[in-house]
DNA sequence: TGATTAAATCAACATATCTTGATATTGTTA
DNA sequence: TAACAATATCAAGATATGTTGATTTAATCA
């Protein structure tokens, strides 16, 4: 029931269907852009991120101090047919600003 | 995005999850069998419930003053692959007491 | 109509969750 | 080592959600 109720309550917030949706859409993204792109701040971001990652719908992997994360592959049934559902939201999905690939960090 | 979050935040509660596989389990109940099966006050039932039909999940049937809940049938993917994983959970679920049939209820 | 019963709703309080700004941690590089 | 950059965590306030007991609504039946 924990578990259950652990994915389930990860996906009950806008700000973190968007970014699942976002990584479904765009791949891997290190938090730097993630924060460029959904306008986010990072403290924010790094709440939901550890959220999903904790509720098991995403993984990171780190490279020196960036911390790069997308959709955990593969997933079980029930947390692969939510990121379907979450791809067939009608979403206003904003563009991807890759920043991390620069090295510079513009804030 | 509204219609997704309902149907998960709908999910998202022990007490919740506990009356769709009551329901998975045993079928069709009234408000009063779920009271006595359950152990739950009327008004916290009730609330459960509106949730859950709200988010498309059960759906009523009155005769006369009772009120007869089921899931919903037939149920689209997403929320037929969350019924099965609650299928799945390894929960204590009560025994049905059938308190309508016999016209009591002893309150 | 008035009494009774099942169910829904309301009000008040308690708990959980989200947001932000500040601080801490960790890795890199001068 | 010191400074810096990316990310994580913390603290405080605001909002949402769950619980209970009281009240209301609606159907039945004497």
């Amino acid at each position: 029931m924990e578990l259950f109720l652990k994915s389930v309550s990860s996906l009950n917030d806008a700000t973190r269907v968007l970014i699942l949706r976002f990584l479904d859409t765009y791949g891997e993204c290190c938090v730097c852009d993630l924060q460029h792109s959904l306008g986010m701040i990072q403290s924010r971001l790094s709440r939901h991120l550890k959220i999903l990652k904790e509720a098991g719908f995403i993984r990171v992997e780190r490279k020196g101090t960036w911390a790069y994360y997308a959709i955990k592959s593969p997933l079980d049934t029930f947390r692969r047919e939510a990121i379907e559902e979450i791809r067939a939201l009608d979403i206003m999905l904003p563009k991807l600003k890759k920043t991390s690939q620069t090295g510079v960090c513009p804030l």
